[in-house]
DNA sequence: GATCGATGTGTTAGCGTTAACAAACAGTGG
DNA sequence: CCACTGTTTGTTAACGCTAACACATCGATC
């Protein structure tokens, strides 16, 4: 109990549990039930009680609660700090899935993902007693740290990759890959140019293999993968060697980015789009419906993906099962930047 | 102390203070001390108790000790949730020059800006116990919010309105919107149409504002705002408009996104740029410079931005004054897309 | 050689909350 | 009418840390 019980409330300092039990003319034991257990009180003392903490303004001392409960309430999200639209969004819909289930986020972006930057920022989190930890985590550099983890709090990952020690929740980019190239190729066209992400990119080298399996199953031949790095201009500098070739009549470009440098090289290169080359993106970026032309892309939903992250963290933390490999269904967009082979 | 104090040490249980000092020989207080004021304990004594901190992996209780100095080291960021470049970038960036300075960052992302909204999420982060608030506040409704803030803690406001009772940290947009202008009145132009981003939006306004005092600087005729979403969309359709009027030859667009609408609009029209029409953006975002042609735009230093909010906001937790309003220039960069003035 | 300050370390008492147990009370059934 | 159950409330003791003070020890000072 404080040294000055006495009756003044002296505003300056926020009231707690006891300032509040005082109020109600109750024990502190009951305020605390009142506020977290209410059927285990009284309905009319629960109603004095909220009363009380309505009229002091009471609110729970976080790091007290914790203290004794050992759970925070917190969620760490461990994600990589580029602005690119796929990770910025899972973000944010992993923050609003926790929000709207009383969890907060706390977040740490890392420029490079691997196992010290992981297991460092992991350390960083459960020092803040974070409650679990959701790692969005699209390089194959991660996943040497995710396969050593030897957290004792949950851990989620999104966008990684197979055969790990933890749950992941992602984007199916194999089939997403596989629904652009067959639109291609049924269109007519005798095979497809692939301008990939780069080869650390777990969600880059997912796309390599739904566009390769589609063109093998189809007996197709598999042209040698580009290699760019998600940006405009390495999609420009590699659409220019392609434009140069008249044989290509199909790209597909791993992002709408890079899809959108193709568009550029092909048209300094007086080829047209759709006429004379076919050009699919992937991801759906707001801008890509007023590319020139349009563009035909690959839409995930981050949405689900930041919700199935979370509520899978919370199974794990709840200590029930849960799906270790959950696959969200991506979805073929077609615009005008993709038409019937030329002759 | 523990009930079971003897010499076993099941690693089940994370070690504590106590357990380090058990191990080193000393009493806890010197452990705190030897973490917290190094300089306050003898060097032999600190060595070994270091040693003891290593050997049982060792981590301070963040809410044991939040609860008795009434600081967490966490900072909340109150931000909206679009995956625009600017807010997302403002966000890393904050997240960053936290991180150097050992403080963490928790987030509260919504979805629209205003009292109610704003009220909320600091009243959800001061029950986290963060030590400080960033708000990003691009929106106009967020001043109302802002002006009647009746928060304990420190606030500091990034893209906010000026007159408001917080320190706010911006990139001076009338600048770079008079730049911009500029930029096209001296290739000659008659004056320069503008496509604004919604008036909500501070940034917005702020763009028009220096692009019409430029205007009105030189004498030139200023003509009506047309107003748009910030969405290629938007710049698309209000580009429609513009391309059909010759005497349109210049046009600023309020960001990147709508430059690419604009840029989409005129070629459809049959309007070369730069030859017939010149048009400058705004942002610099990394695609900017693979449009077709290659987008003049402004530049924000948004890294610059989060830096100085977050020392602005230390300033004011460690009781130092501080700048109340810090602006921070943005650079123009001219690429293709401007040209002199067609005749 | 008593007094002082400086230096290093230990002791005590909380910080605000909840788990676990204890107690008071009413109703129930034999 | 008494043990026995269940419901509601209170009491106590942590959780792990640090502020504040207390206590040694040492050399320097007059």
């Amino acid at each position: 109990m404080r040294a000055k019980s006495n009756d003044d409330r002296p505003s300056s300092r926020p009231a707690v549990l006891e300032d509040v039990a005082a109020l109600a003319g109750v024990s502190a034991m009951t305020v605390s039930r009142a506020l977290n257990a209410p059927e285990r009180v009284q309905v009319e003392t629960r109603a004095r009680v909220l009363a009380a903490v309505r009229e002091l303004g009471y609110r729970p001392n976080a790091a007290a609660r914790q203290l004794v409960t050992g759970r925070s309430g917190v969620l760490g999200v461990v994600s990589i700090d580029t602005p690119l639209y796929g990770p910025v969004s899972t973000l944010y819909s992993i923050e609003r899935a926790a929000r709207l289930n009383d969890y907060s986020v706390s977040i740490a972006s890392l420029s490079t993902l691997n196992r010290r930057s992981i297991e460092e920022s992991l350390r960083q989190l459960q020092s803040q007693l974070v409650d679990g930890v959701i790692i969005v985590a699209p390089h194959e550099s991660a996943a040497d740290g995710l396969r050593h983890l030897r957290s004792k709090i949950p851990v989620v990952a999104v966008d990684a990759g197979a055969g790990l020690p933890v749950p992941v929740v992602m984007v199916d980019q194999r089939a997403g890959a596989a629904r652009a190239t067959k639109h291609l190729l049924d269109l007519g066209h005798g095979t497809v140019w692939h301008l990939a992400g780069p080869a650390d990119w777990i969600d880059a080298n997912g796309r390599v293999e739904g566009w390769r399996e589609t063109l093998e199953a189809g007996r197709h031949p598999v042209p040698e993968v580009l290699r760019g790095d998600w940006s405009s201009r390495s999609g420009y500098q590699l659409g220019r060697h392609l434009a140069r070739d008249p044989e290509v009549t199909a790209i597909f470009a791993g992002n709408d980015q890079m899809a959108l440098g193709v568009l550029r090289a092909l048209r300094e290169a007086g080829r047209r789009v759709p006429e004379d080359v076919s050009v699919v993106g992937f991801d759906d970026i707001p801008e890509s419906a007023y590319f020139w032309p349009p563009l035909t892309t690959v839409r995930q939903d981050f949405e689900e993906v930041g919700r199935h992250a979370f509520h899978v963290l919370l199974d794990r933390l709840a200590g029930r099962p849960s799906q270790i490999r959950r696959l969200v269904e991506p979805e073929l967009i077609v615009r005008e930047s993709t038409a019937t082979a030329p002759r």
